[in-house]
DNA sequence: GTCAGCGGATGACAGATGTCATCTGATCAT
DNA sequence: ATGATCAGATGACATCTGTCATCCGCTGAC
C-alpha cells in the first residue's frame, strides 16, 4: 500500500484528488495540507511514501517544502503545477523532486505516475522536459532577480532600493543589466518576462 | 437525475471533479470541456441542467461562456474560480450566474451546491459576498480598463497606443486618470492593483 | 440654433527612468 | 604585496512618463 500526502491550497482540487486516489486499491491518502508549512509538518509526522505537492501554495511555495522534505525524509516528492514553466522544472529537479506534473495532465494518469515514482522511477512531463532542454537557463544573477522580484508590483526605483537595501543608482544598474539580457526596454517588461519564464 | 457539463482547462481538476460527482447517485456528467468555446458548443449540444465553469479558461474566459449559455439556454451556471475577487462576482451575477464558488471550497460541498442550484436556489460564497458588499465597485471607465489591460506586460506608452488604436497622449491621459483613481504613482502599479481587485 | 457635455488629441513642463563611464573598497589567487 | 576581479555607488545625460491646461469635433437636450 502506497501512503500519500496531498498538499494543495485549493480545497476543491485537493479533496477531489484525494477522493479519486483513495478509490485505487493500492493507494491511501494519510494526510492533506493546504499550506506549505502544513505540508512539511505533516510529512514529518506521517512520513508518507510519496508527497504530492502543489507548486503554487502559500505561504512560501511547494518548491521550498519539497526541498525541506527531501532534505530530512525518505519521502519521494511529486510536484504538481499550473504554470508548467521550464525554469521551475530546473529548480525542482535540483531540489531532488521525483515527479513533475502539470495540471493539464489527465486525472486518470496521476495514479500511474504515483506508482512509477513509488517504484523508484522518475516522471517528468514530456512537453515541459522538451522545452526545458531547448531553452537556455536563467541568464540573470541573484541580485538582478531580487530587484526584478521587488519591482513586480509596479514599485518605483526608490521603493525597490528601500526594499532590497541598496542605493537607488545601484538598483537602476541591476535593472538596466537585466533589461539588456532580456532584450526589453523597461523593468516592468523585464519583470513580466522573467515571471513568464518561471525565474522569479 | 441532474445532468452536468464540467469545463476547466486543468484536466487534473476537471477529471477528478467529474469522477467525484459521478459517484453521487443523483448527478451525472454528460460533457467535459477544456476551453470556453468547447463549453458553449457542448452546452448547446447536450443542454445540461447545470454547467460548472471555471472562470480562468482560455481562449476567452468562463464569464463570456456563462453569458452566452445563459442568453440562449435554460441551463443554470455555476462559476468556479481560483482568485475569488469581489469585482468578478459582481460581473458574474449580472451575467445571470446562479452559483459562485471559490476553489477553496471543500470538494464534498460542491455536490450540495449543485443540488441547491438545480432546485432553483442561488449559492454565493459567503466570504466573497461579504467583501463584495463592503467594497466599492470598480471606479474605472472602460477605456481606462482597456489601457491598463494593455499595459499588463510592461509595454511602453507607444506600444499601448498602437494596441488600443489611440494617440500616445490620450493613452497617457487615461493612464493618469486611472492612477489618480487608484491612488498610485505609476501605470504599472495601477495595472497590478486593478488586477488584484479583479477588474482586468 | 446653440450650448453643455464627452471622447479624443495636443503641447509644455517637471520629475522619473534607463544608459553609461567611472570610482571605491573588499576579496582572493599568485 | 600586488594585480585582477567584483559588488556596490555615483554623477551626467538623453529619453520616457505623468500632469495639466487646452483644444477639436460630435451628439443630444432645450
Amino acid at each position: 500500500m502506497i501512503r500519500l500526502l496531498i498538499a494543495d491550497d485549493e480545497d476543491l482540487l485537493r479533496g477531489a484528488l484525494a477522493a479519486l486516489l483513495e478509490l485505487e486499491d493500492d493507494l491511501t491518502v494519510t494526510a492533506e495540507a493546504a499550506t506549505s508549512t502544513d505540508a512539511v509538518r505533516l510529512a514529518r509526522e506521517h512520513r508518507p511514501d510519496i508527497a504530492v505537492l502543489d507548486l503554487e501554495m502559500p505561504p512560501s511555495d511547494g518548491l521550498r517544502a519539497a526541498e525541506t522534505i527531501r532534505a530530512e525524509l525518505p519521502t519521494q516528492v511529486i510536484l504538481v503545477t499550473r504554470h508548467a514553466r521550464p525554469g521551475v522544472l530546473r529548480r525542482a529537479l535540483s531540489a531532488g523532486v521525483s515527479g513533475f506534473v502539470p495540471k493539464t495532465t489527465p486525472a486518470t494518469k496521476l495514479a500511474e505516475i504515483i506508482r512509477a515514482v513509488a517504484a523508484g522511477r522518475r516522471y517528468v512531463d514530456p512537453d515541459i522536459a522538451a522545452s526545458a532542454l531547448t531553452e537556455g537557463a536563467c541568464p540573470l544573477t541573484d541580485r538582478e532577480l531580487e530587484v526584478l522580484r521587488a519591482s513586480r508590483t509596479g514599485a518605483s526605483v526608490n521603493e525597490i532600493a528601500e526594499r532590497v537595501h541598496l542605493a537607488p543608482g545601484t538598483v537602476r544598474n541591476y535593472l538596466s543589466a537585466a533589461m539588456a539580457k532580456l532584450g526589453v526596454g523597461s523593468r516592468h517588461a523585464a519583470a513580466h518576462r522573467a515571471w513568464e519564464e518561471g525565474w522569479i
